[in-house]
RNA sequence: GCCCCCAUCGUCUAACGGCUAGGACUCCACUCUUUCAAGGUGGCGGUCGGGGUUCGAUUCCCCGUGGGGGCACCA
């Protein structure tokens, strides 16, 4: 008998973090326990669900890594299970039906609150024997109400917050099936949690006041009440829940953004719960291994986008290889993808040397595939702030320094390798003068065209003899043009 | 209005009555250095308030305050 849990989002159009976080803890437990984890779509009408939705839904599940076991299964099958179960209900006397509009309600609930908790059970035993049955089967339109337990304190123990008790004087006696002869939520879903074999409902904390309505659904119904683990909310960073205005909001967006889903992950991972040691960066396995609803923080969290970053940038670095390459390699343009490939088959291990240098300094792999421009592109820019600091300060001395280098790499240099080269530079800048930072820093503009770059010699060698050596030239000649058209 | 939940640096969190309340992000400084990151070192910064219980409260209890969620023939 292993363990079946559940995540069942309602189609809102796209993942959202709070969801895909929940989605996350209940696979967590799942995998640990090598448990059952059941995709279960909410999709009861109303909200008109689309293809599109769901899809989107399936897509940021599918992104995350969090696979599922059984589904998706849409709560939309189960109607006339539903149907039957509330039926079932009023025949057993645990429902009753209610003739009361919902304007009548409405108007009772603005001239007196505390009535209006117990107005349809009173109207309903107002009613002479046997007159609801006929009114229903004359076709008057009603309402299908569970009977709450009078004077009675419903209580359950939840894996986040323990003891957890309503008092059910407090609650109405709540709608299970609509005049129109559809179930309501609470019905649904603790008929299929039921149906499903449930076993732990992993949710959001704003669902916890209607756990005891669906406990004691399944009391009624003769169910074995599943657990509860009410996980807390995700707000923005003004302490308000997590809403369009603050941002990216949808799992996807992040994905747009070049985080690594790992990344995302484990950021989720760490938003309300913690392993209870210094370790942060964590592998999707140590996760597993380590998860426990046990130690799931009450209080919710903010989310905040600059640790995700930061934890990007982490997973990043230990990110290698072909599963580096490929994902940065997606982000450029067809022709400079096609160039890095060649050179990749060219030279098997110029990959990795280029992404290492790289993604070490960088937070998303857009960024990496931005900086890797330089080294597969025909043409760069310059960026204007560096080509003042470093070119026409002393434009005379710099297109010096580029014309030497150029010389001197081009015959000078038989092997083409980080210790050479360096030593081929600060000969040159002994040899001229001045500081090896006289001779780099224009070089390093004039091979990327910005004033940051990796090692230059690193940066030499993961560009080339060939493009560095044109570079350089076309860095001297783009200053010559400038000074011709200062004289 | 009623019900429920929650409360440690700005943020994420650790400390299941007992060391100077620990770590991470952010920020700042230093270090490394050809730049920028990464790394290393250090710094700023917190137990919401008031009462209890106790030899001793971040921790337990009560009351406030603040925040969040819910109160539909929505899900």
């Amino acid at each position: 008998m292993s363990l079946r849990v559940r995540f069942a989002p309602s189609p809102t159009g796209y993942l959202h973090v709070g969801g895909a976080r929940t989605a996350l803890f209940n696979w967590l437990v799942a995998r640990q326990a090598g448990g059952t984890f059941v995709l279960r779509i909410e999709d009861t009408d109303r909200d008109r669900s689309t293809k599109e939705m769901v899809d989107a839904i399936l897509e940021g599940m599918e992104w995350l890594g969090l696979d599922w076991d059984e589904g998706p299964v849409f709560q939309g099958a189960g109607v006339d299970r539903h149907r039957a179960q509330a039926l079932q209900l009023l025949g057993e006397g645990k429902a009753y039906r209610d003739f009361t509009t919902p304007e009548e309600l409405a108007r009772i609930r603005e001239e007196d609150p505390d009535r209006a908790v117990r107005y349809p059970r009173e109207r309903f035993r107002s009613l002479s024997e046997g007159e609801a049955e006929e009114r229903a089967a004359g076709g008057e339109p009603h309402a299908i109400r569970f009977f709450m337990p009078t004077g009675e304190t419903v209580l359950f123990r939840d894996r986040v917050h323990g003891r957890t008790s309503f008092r059910t004087d407090t609650i109405e006696d709540l709608v299970i099936l609509r005049a129109d002869g559809s179930p309501t939520y609470n019905l649904a879903v603790v008929s299929d949690d039921a149906e499903m074999e449930i076993d732990l409902v992993i949710r959001g904390d704003d669902h916890l006041s209607n756990t005891p309505k669906q406990v004691l659904l399944h009391q009624a119904l003769g169910n074995k009440v599943p657990e509860f683990a009410h996980v807390p909310m995700i707000l923005g960073a003004d302490g308000k829940r997590l809403s369009k205005r603050h941002g990216a909001t949808a799992v996807g967006d992040y994905a747009d953004q070049g985080i690594l889903s790992d990344a995302m992950v484990n950021f989720l991972a760490l938003l309300g719960w913690s392993p209870g040691t210094d370790q942060e960066v964590m592998s999707r396995e140590e996760l597993i291994r380590a998860f426990s609803l046990d130690r799931v923080v009450k209080k919710s969290a903010v989310f905040d986008p600059e640790k995700l970053d930061w934890l990007n940038g982490q997973h990043l670095n230990r990110l290698s290889g072909k599963a580096l390459a490929d994902r940065v390699l997606a982000l450029l343009e067809d022709d400079l993808a096609d160039e890095a490939r060649r050179r990749w088959s060219l030279e098997p291990e110029w990959m990795d040397y280029v992404l290492d240098l790289l993604k070490a300094r960088a937070r998303s792999i857009d960024e990496i595939a931005l900086k890797l421009r330089p080294y597969v592109a025909q043409e760069i820019a310059y960026e204007p702030e560096a080509v003042k600091k470093h070119w026409m300060k002393r434009p005379e001395e710099a297109v010096g320094h580029l014309d030497a280098l150029h010389e001197r790499l081009a015959e000078g240099v038989e092997d083409w390798t980080e210790a050479r080269l360096e030593e081929e530079l600060r000969a040159l800048a002994a040899e001229r003068g001045v500081g090896a930072g006289r001779l780099i820093h224009p070089l390093r503009l004039a091979l990327v065209g910005e004033a940051v770059s990796p090692g230059i010699f690193e940066v030499l060698v993961a560009m080339g003899p060939h493009r560095a050596l044109a570079r350089i030239a076309a860095g001297a000649t783009w200053i010559r043009s400038r000074i011709d058209r200062e004289s």
